[in-house]
DNA sequence: AAGCCGGGGGA
DNA sequence: TCCCCAGGCTT
């Protein structure tokens, strides 16, 4: 197992050979050190000024990453200061309808992490005494709260020494040993390369390096801190399988009206059942085309493209007299607190009904 | 272990 | 057009 480490006689070699680095695909001894070292200086150097690493209060890391799982960085910095100011702290947050958590939460999808967060919130209020749990294990009690949620928070915000493993911490250890870690292993390796005496901020470092060097596709490998250490320099065996993509086209009816209440809009409200966007407001959709045309309508007013889980539409949108389905006039005004989901906000501000 | 949940932006 | 993202929960 140790067969790459003497295929050459001169010791000098070993520090400018990466593969020296690594034994039997572990990082070890002292260029665990370095790692550490350079991965935390280039991150102080470089890190993205990102609005929840202003200061640690465990409501910012908290709601932060939940809105970061599976949720692109920029999606969550448009919606993380209006949530914050609707609702500054947990407190205020335990206290927020459901519908008005989920109106802030409208665009960013899994609408089911707003419940629980909601959920956690008030079970941190009520239980808590409005207080966090700070160690990771019971951070894990609360809804929404995974093993990954757990140590971010309580590294971060508390300073406990826990690794987090996200998919950028798996491709960053992987490439950098050569080896395919998954499971239980990467996260016992994580573990071993934390730096214990700043936990947040190697944590973070980590899936820094993921998000904007060590990227799935064509990794900046020149510009990396510890390239010097990585056994790969980005190959990346790749055991991912690509969800096939459906294409659909979907119709959906545009009501608007004015009358002494000013302008409203009509809108239907999903099925609290529905696994799709439960309780979600949209358009109503047009299920029978026929109908629209024959009202007068040749061209929709509107086409939109979106996306959807593993389907792409195309959605065109019709402006209709009388809405034929049952659902709800709602003032224009009034649509700022509407848990709309991301198509219906979509369609209504591309008709300029919303700015 | 696998399936499910939203949405968008870059390559 | 395709791919992938600071995951958690259920079965």
């Amino acid at each position: 197992m140790f067969n790459n480490s003497q295929e050459n006689g001169r010791a000098g070699q070993r520090c400018k050979v990466n593969k020296h680095l690594i034994i039997a695909g572990h990082i070890i001894g002292a260029s665990l050190y370095q790692f550490r070292s350079q991965l935390l200086a280039w991150y102080e150097a470089r890190a993205r000024e990102l609005p929840w690493r202003k200061n640690r209060d465990p409501y910012r890391v908290w709601l932060s990453e939940i809105m970061l799982q599976q949720t692109r960085v920029a999606a969550v910095v448009e919606h993380y200061h209006e949530f914050q100011r609707r609702f500054p702290d947990v407190k205020k947050l335990s206290a927020a309808r459901e519908a008005s958590v989920l109106a802030a939460w409208s665009g960013l999808g899994y609408y089911r992490r707003a419940r629980m967060l909601h959920a956690a919130a008030r079970i941190v209020a009520q239980k808590h005494g409005g207080k966090f749990p700070r160690t990771a294990q019971e951070l894990r009690m609360l809804p929404g709260i995974g093993r990954y949620t757990a140590a971010a928070i309580a590294s971060i915000a508390f300073g406990e020494p826990v690794a987090v493993v996200d998919g950028n911490v798996e491709r960053v250890i992987q490439r950098i040993t050569g080896n395919p870690l998954r499971g239980e292993k990467l996260w016992t390796e994580a573990n071993g390369w934390l730096d214990r005496q700043r936990p947040g901020d190697f944590n973070q470092a980590m899936m820094e390096l993921g998000a904007v060097v060590c990227t799935p596709r064509a990794p900046a490998c020149l510009t990396c801190p510890v390239v010097h250490l990585c056994a790969t320099r980005g190959e990346l065996a790749t055991g991912k399988k690509a969800a096939p993509r459906k294409k659909r086209e979907a119709h959906y009816a545009l009501n608007y009206r004015t009358n002494g209440r000013g302008c409203e809009v009509f809108l239907k409200r999903r099925s609290i059942q529905s696994s799709l966007m439960a309780g979600m407001w949209e358009l109503p959709e047009i299920d029978d085309l026929s109908q629209v045309r024959s009202g007068g309508n040749a061209e929709p007013c509107l086409t939109v493209r979106h996306s959807i889980t593993v389907t792409d539409y195309t959605v065109r949108v019709w402006r209709t007299s009388a809405p034929r389905s049952k659902g709800k006039w709602i003032p224009v005004e009034g649509l700022n607190n509407m848990a709309l989901t991301g198509l219906a906000r979509k369609i209504l501000r591309k008709a300029g009904v919303i700015p």
